[in-house]
DNA sequence: ATAATAGTCAACCAAATAGTTGAGTAATTA
DNA sequence: TAATTACTCAACTATTTGGTTGACTATTAT
């Protein structure tokens, strides 16, 4: 439940959105990954915080360097909790009847 | 991209995530839909305006009720960013190259 | 006509978010 | 050794979020 609630809040913003996108190239020092974005490093900093609160970012000390890196892992579980609904945009008719049918299984 | 800030969101929250799936059994009154939350029902109506402007859910006036309805469309687009990322939980050793052999595709 | 129901609205509150700046630390380079 | 780089941390601010309550409106039922 946490779990998804930090999964979705991280990727709620288009900020971070942008630096899951920009970690999927390749992972990147702190400072690299700050660079195209229009606010502060500290900024940054805190957007990877929540990312890697999720566990979607990984974050390494190297020197004086932070690599950043992707873990999709967490995307799974959301992407499960959204598939369970697929039915209902893919046939808004029968979504219902569909669904009501499936959980009488369960 | 404001618009999958708004699913995403809209989805970041386990009050409104139960509330989807409350409604997937069937539309509901605001009034029946709030009841199992401990909570007043002013906050479920802030939940559901959440939910309503991200366009998961649509409200209609009946009378004096609001019926809710679930409208899942948005979910997809949320779902089709996460699938970008599918390679990377599937196989997250191969997944960087297979990425970028995708991307060099486009 | 009266009472009960369904919901809105405004005001308020506490905590979280998204940003800033300035000072400090630790590692690398010159 | 001195300067630069990469980053952290604390403090502050403004806005949003998630909740409350109390008073109000509109609809339905008795």
């Amino acid at each position: 439940m946490q779990r998804l609630d930090n999964t979705f809040t991280a990727l709620s913003d288009a900020t971070r959105r942008a630096i899951v996108a920009r970690l999927a190239d390749g992972e990147q020092p702190l400072s690299k990954l700050a660079e195209p974005f229009s606010m502060s490093q500290t900024a940054v900093t805190k957007h990877v915080r929540v990312l890697s609160d999720a566990g979607l970012v990984i974050v390494e000390k190297r020197g004086r360097t932070r690599h950043c890196k992707l873990d999709a892992a967490p995307m799974k579980e959301a992407m499960d909790w959204l598939k369970y609904y697929e039915a209902f945009w893919a046939d808004k008719f029968a979504s219902l009847a569909k669904h009501l049918e499936k959980k009488k299984k369960q």
